[in-house]
This record gives structure tokens, C-alpha cells and sequence, in this order.
DNA sequence: TGTTAATAAATTTTT
DNA sequence: TTTATTAACA
């Protein structure tokens, strides 16, 4: 293969970025600029021009999504099988390299993994252990403290005695968590990255080792990295100066979870060698589209500055729709699906976009009721449904019973006589004799001073879990983790539960052989370590799918966070609505809102050939009727890129008015729910309801300028207006 | 031990 | 409004 072909299909700014002599290259990729395609083919450039082994390049991503695809995408394009290639999450890198030297880092070899539920479990239960009140202090806050800290790199040694009443009693939840894991030899997501981290820098041999063994490093995404992601980056690549980082502080839409665009500044201050390429050819939207994103974003602060062209052409303008309420504005939306449906346009090529889950409801019950297939993102993974987290525990704690959490969770799972008092006395013991819930158990059974009511279901657990690592041992994955469903009882338990429910969980215990099966095909498995921690981890890191598979022509829902990333030819941005989105919480505090600029700019750019934003009159808010005002997003947007969409009346002829009370009203025309009106005093405003018939007819109107009232309409004298 | 009534809370979530 | 959690009960 010509090294040419690599190059010549990129515009000049893509080349230059793939192409580069230097190695140190911050790449600022705007929407739909061929970010991946860059990433891609550097790759590949180096490799085939550069002449550097695969094994020598370490890439990468945030999501598993973006890992596999880019894998794919040099497959493709090198022809090449990319088994050498170190592509990866940040996650899964540090996993990996974790497994390779867990004794280095302080942890058992059958080390495994928190996910955010397993972690929220276990910060809970010990919440509850200490006699903390847990109305005072919540799990979930507890949870997010810990992360904030480790995500900054933050031990509990680093935080000494707080005087705030609030930081000391998180500190010392964060130590007592910490004391469990290191107990259990569990690790959450925020550890594997500080974990693997500080084994780098303490270690010099191995620092040494792999800061020679990647000659280049590039990162995806880079304005989502946090603290400690960089961290790591900059210890791999600081004495070569080779990193590639590939980001746009405009799509940074994470700061709430830890991510620091400011790594974008640290990157030119740390890399003084750099080369900064800016790729502001946009392939994807048309010209209006465009327009309104760059017009909107400009109203942020402290951007980097970039400005997206297109030579595609200029395309319809964006339609706004005022809806009248939620109902309205989704009976609009998913009429326009239908219509473009019918069109002969595909389903998958259209997606409604909103700020919060909760959202979606209303559009999937007029979905449903139009018979119109879709698909919701973001629901419950494959690994994280319950029942499968049940089986995993059981296989978790053959493999490592210093488990506790998953102890926790099948001791009684199906139940099997061991209630709240044995495991009072089962945590009172792992803790004064700092053990592990399994060895307390061992010690209880043994001890002739409990009644044996108690010790007897918790002998037969004992003898369940060593039946199943006796029986199990020595066979394939598959046929282990079948065997496992199998004895665990976990079948019967759950057929207890509605027929409908019941029947999908055996169906998805039954599918996790499947997995386990299919899984010991993976190529990327790691021949060096044992095939179930791996399967294990798998199931942690890589949750699976959420639904079904997208080869259904479905439309597409999801929130503004999770379209990130794609493209669709029709977009539906929804409930532009000052305190929905922006979202509440954000209206006070510039920095917020700057972030939810930049979501309604991911959400502007995901649309190729038409984009629609609606907002409601009224919306029903946990069961409460508001009255929204529109975004002030949408007055950011030049109107010219902007046409209103008026069809009220005609498509939701939800007439109000009885004829005596429209002649008593000054207007010829029907007053009707959604009809703009005039009144004297308090300017123009739409109606939401009405109620009353002839003189006592009254109408709800929201105004502009002065609210939602209730007025007389024999007295108020409304003019319709157009 | 499992069901039911009451009560409080309520963004976004790559791993 | 929905959802989750808890206290009370059979």
C-alpha cells in the first residue's frame, strides 16, 4: 500500500495533523470534522510511513464504542489484523495493566472490579455500620465525595483533619470504604485509573519500561480527561514528548463528572514542542445548521476559538415549534417522524434529542400509539440487570471469596434463612477481627455457641459456594458460569417473580452462557491471565448494549450527553425551556450554563440535514403544571437560521370556545387552547386553558411579560392575534 | 419474610 | 408524576 493513500483523501488541515514530523500534536476537532478519521489514519501513518510496530502506539478513547470502532476503522484501512495495537479505554488500559502487576500495586490477583451500583452498595451499607443517619448523610453524596477525591488523586492520607463538620464525616466514610476495598481486594472505576497511576510514578523500573515501549501515545476526547487521566498521559509521554491529543473545548460536556477542559491549556504549557492543528472543515451539517451552532457558541467565555464551515449546501433553515404543552409538543414531533417516514426516509436516521430522561415518556407513548418503532438509550445494560449481577457475584466470590460485596449480595439471594440479625453478628465479627465476611462465616460455623437454627443455612451456603469452586474448577468459561446459574438456585428464585418478568430473566441468565462463550472467542483476550477475572472484568468495564440491536430501523432517543459522538440526518432538539434546559440547577452559575451552551452545540451539531427545536406553553413538571419560559438558547440563535413553525388550530383543533362566548369576546376569531392573544395591560400571551361556559367563561393566559393569569373573557377583552 | 402503605425526592452518567 | 425507600403489618 502507497503511503499517499493514507494522505491524499484528507483536506490540508487533516493532513497536516496526520502527517506531522513532530509527535507532540493538540488537534482541536470541531463537529463533524473528521476527528476519528484523523486519529485513524495517524495511526496508520505510522505505521506504514513512519515504520513503527504496532505494539509501539498506545491509543486512547473514553468509551468502548470509540475503542472498537477506531480498531476497526485501521483495520480497514491498513488491511491489517490489529491484535498488537494497544487501543483502548482508560479504563481498560489501567485494567490491564493492574492485572499484569497486582502484586506491585498492593492487590490479590483475583483483584475485581466496582461498578457504580456495586460501589453505591457498599458505600450504603457501610453508611449504615457506622450508625451514621443515612436521610443525613446519603449514599449517593458519599459515593460522589469519594470519586470527586480519587478522580484528583486525593488518599485519605492527603485530607488531614478537616474542620468542617461536613469534610470530616466524608472523610472518614472515604476510609472506612477504603479499608473495605483493600480488605476485599475490590477496586472501583475511579481507583483502577489512581491505582494504576500511582504504580507508574512509584515505580521507576516500570515507568522506565513502558514510557520506551510506547514511542507514540494519542488520545481521543481529550477535553474530557480529568486529573488524573492527564496525570498519567503526561508521566507515559513527558520525556519523549509524543503525546497526540485529539479534543474541542466546545463539546465539553463532563466537567460535572471530573473532566477538566483545562487540560487543553495544561497540554500547550506541558508540551512546549507542540504543533496546535485546527480542523474546522465541517462534513456534516448544512450551512444553516452550522450557522446556528457557531452563533450560539459564541456566546460562551474563554473558548479556544474555532469557527465551523461547510461547503455543503445551505440546507433548510431550523424549524422552531411552540408547542402548547409537553403532549402537543410531542404529537408535533412524532407526526413529523411519520411524515419523513413516509417519505421513504429511514426510521434510524431520525432522533429526538432531550436534556433530561424523564422526557422521553411522553414521546414513546405517541410513538407507540402511531406504531412507529424506536429505541430509548441509556436504559439498563445487559451486565448491570440484576439477575446477572446475582449470577456474576456468585462467580466473583468462587473466584476471590475475600469479596464482600458480593458476599453482601447473594448471602441471601435466593433466600435461604439467613436474615438481618446472622448478618449483624456475620459484619460485627468481619469487623472487630478485620476479615473478610466469608472467613467470619467460616468462624461462625464452627463456633458450637451459636444456636444451630442460625448456623445451619449459613453452613449450607458454605458448602453451596465450595461445591460450586470444586465442581466448577478446571472447566471452560461457559460451562462454568452455567453450572454456576444452575446450582446457584437463582432460577427458581426469580420464577417466583410475574410470569412475564420471570420469564425474561432466565431468558437473560440463560443468554449469559452466551456471553461467557462467546467471550472466550474474544480475540483480544490476554492468554497470561485467567479467563474468568477477564470475563469478570468484561462484565464490569463493558456493560454491554443497552436494547436491542440497532440493524432495527427504529428511531432513535436518547439525551443530549448520550448523542455526543453521532450523527443523524433528522434531529428533534426538545424542551427548550429556561430551567429544563438549560436545566435548573445551572441558571444561577455562569460556569453551568456555559456547559449547557455546550450541549445545546453538540446537540445543534448532530443534525446533518434538518433540525427541528421545540418548546412548550405549559409543562407538566412531577405532576405540577409550569409555565416555562422559552431558552434563552434560543434567542442566542441569529433568527434568519431560524422559521417558525405555525400550525395551531389546524393540526390540533382543540377548540374551546362555545359560539355565545366567542361573540362576547372582542375577537372574530376562535379563541382556542394554544391561540396567541393581545390584551391591554399585559401584552401578548398564549392560551393554556380554559374553564366556564357563556359570562363565566374564563381563559388561562400565559404572557410574556407578566405570567400565566386567569382572566373574564367577557371582560378582558382579548385580540387574537395571528 | 414478604407485601403494602406512606413518604420523600427528583439532571446529565463514557467506565 | 414516577420512583425508591422505609416503616408497619400479616
Amino acid at each position: 500500500m502507497d503511503v499517499t493513500q493514507i494522505l491524499d483523501p484528507l483536506n490540508p488541515a487533516q493532513r497536516l495533523a496526520v502527517g506531522s514530523p513532530t509527535p507532540t500534536l493538540l488537534v482541536l476537532a470541531g463537529a463533524g470534522s473528521g476527528k476519528t478519521r484523523v486519529l485513524v489514519h495517524r495511526i496508520a501513518w505510522l505505521i506504514r510511513a513512519e515504520g513503527i510496530p504496532p505494539q509501539r502506539i498506545l491509543a486512547v478513547t473514553f468509551t468502548n464504542k470509540a475503542a472498537h470502532e477506531m480498531r476497526g476503522r485501521i483495520e480497514a484501512l491498513l488491511t491489517i489484523p490489529t491484535r498488537d495495537l494497544w487501543v483502548g479505554t482508560f479504563h481498560g488500559l489501567a485494567h490491564r495493566f493492574l492485572r499484569r502487576h497486582a502484586r506491585e500495586a498492593g492487590l490479590a490477583d483475583t483483584f475485581q472490579i466496582l461498578d457504580a451500583d456495586d460501589q453505591h452498595r457498599v458505600v450504603r451499607r457501610l453508611i449504615k455500620g457506622l450508625g451514621l443517619d443515612e436521610t443525613r448523610w446519603p449514599a449517593r453524596q458519599a459515593q460522589w465525595y469519594i470519586n470527586a477525591q480519587k478522580e484528583e488523586g486525593r488518599r485519605v492520607r492527603h485530607l488531614s483533619e478537616p474542620h468542617d463538620p461536613f469534610e470530616r464525616q466524608m472523610l472518614q466514610i472515604y476510609q472506612a470504604y477504603e479499608e473495605i476495598c483493600d480488605r476485599s481486594s475490590l477496586v472501583d472505576f475511579a481507583e483502577l485509573l489512581l491505582r494504576a497511576y500511582e504504580l507508574l510514578r512509584d515505580t521507576p523500573e516500570l515507568l522506565g519500561f513502558y514510557q520506551q515501549k510506547f514511542q507514540h501515545i494519542l488520545v481521543d476526547e481529550f477535553q474530557d480527561t480529568n486529573r488524573i487521566q492527564y496525570l498519567w498521559l503526561r508521566l507515559l509521554s513527558q520525556d519523549r514528548e509524543n503525546l497526540f491529543a485529539v479534543g474541542d473545548d466546545d463539546q465539553s460536556i463532563y466537567s460535572w463528572r471530573g473532566a477538566m477542559v483545562e487540560n487543553l491549556q495544561h497540554f500547550q504549557r506541558d508540551y512546549p514542542s507542540h504543533t496546535l492543528v485546527r480542523l474546522e472543515q465541517n462534513y456534516r451539517s448544512t450551512g444553516h445548521i452550522l450557522a446556528a451552532a457557531n452563533a450560539l457558541i459564541t456566546h460562551n467565555q474563554n473558548r479556544l476559538g474555532k469557527n465551523l464551515w461547510t461547503e455543503l449546501e445551505t440546507g433548510e433553515a431550523l424549524s422552531l415549534y411552540n408547542a402548547f404543552n409537553e403532549q402537543d409538543e410531542a404529537y408535533f414531533v412524532v407526526n413529523r417522524i411519520q411524515s419523513w417516514s413516509r417519505d421513504g426516509h429511514a426510521r434510524r436516521d431520525a432522533a429526538i434529542l432531550y436534556r433530561s430522561n424523564a422526557q422521553s415518556r411522553q414521546f414513546e407513548e405517541k410513538l407507540v400509539a402511531m406504531g412507529i418503532p424506536y429505541r430509548v438509550y441509556g436504559g439498563l445494560r445487559f451486565f448491570e440487570r440484576a439477575e446477572i449481577k446475582d449470577a456474576l457475584a456468585y462467580l466473583r466470590l468462587v473466584a476471590n471469596p475475600q469479596d464482600d460485596a458480593s458476599f453482601e449480595r447473594i448471602i441471601n439471594t435466593p433466600v435461604r434463612g439467613i436474615g438481618a440479625k446472622t448478618l449483624d453478628i456475620l459484619r460485627g465479627l468481619a469487623r472487630t477481627e478485620r476479615c473478610s465476611l466469608w472467613h467470619a462465616m467460616a468462624t461462625l460455623c464452627a463456633d458450637e455457641a451459636i444456636p444451630t437454627r442460625a448456623r445451619k443455612p449459613l453452613l449450607q451456603f458454605k458448602l453451596l459456594m465450595e461445591d460450586l469452586a470444586d465442581s466448577t474448577s478446571g472447566l471452560e468459561l461457559w460451562e462454568q458460569t452455567q453450572r454456576t446459574v444452575q446450582k446457584s438456585g437463582l432460577i427458581e428464585h426469580y420464577r417466583k417473580e410475574p410470569y412475564e418478568q420471570a420469564a425474561q430473566r432466565i431468558e437473560n441468565l440463560e443468554e449469559l452462557t452466551s456471553a461467557a462463550r462467546q467471550f472466550e472467542h474474544e480475540p483480544t483476550l490476554d492468554a497470561e491471565l485467567p479467563v474468568l477475572d477477564q470475563f469478570l472484568a468484561h462484565a464490569a468495564l463493558e456493560s454491554g448494549e443497552s436494547q436491542s440491536e440497532a440493524t432495527d430501523d427504529c428511531v432513535q432517543l436518547m439525551t443530549l450527553h448520550a448523542a455526543k459522538g453521532l450523527e443523524f440526518k433528522l434531529v428533534f432538539m426538545v424542551g427548550l425551556e429556561e430551567g429544563l434546559f438549560p436545566s435548573l440547577q445551572s441558571l444561577e452559575d455562569t460556569v453551568r450554563l456555559e456547559e449547557e451552551r455546550r450541549l445545546c452545540y453538540v446537540g445543534i451539531t448532530r443534525a446533518r440535514q434538518k433540525l427541528y427545536l421545540t418548546y412548550a406553553e405549559s409543562r407538566r413538571i412531577y405532576g405540577k403544571e409550569t409555565y416555562p419560559r422559552p431558552s434563552r438558547f434560543l434567542r442566542e440563535i441569529p433568527p434568519e437560521h431560524l422559521d417558525e413553525v405555525r400550525l395551531r388550530g389546524s393540526t390540533t383543533p382543540s377548540a374551546i370556545m362555545p359560539d355565545s362566548t366567542m361573540k362576547q369576546s372582542a375577537s372574530k376569531q376562535a379563541l382556542r387552547i394554544g391561540q396567541r392573544v393581545r390584551h391591554v395591560k399585559f401584552g401578548e400571551g398564549v392560551i393554556l386553558q380554559s374553564e366556564g361556559e357563556g359570562t363565566q367563561a374564563r381563559v388561562q393566559v400565559n404572557f410574556a411579560g407578566a405570567g400565566v393569569k386567569w382572566l373574564m373573557l367577557a371582560y378582558a377583552n382579548l385580540q387574537a392575534v395571528a
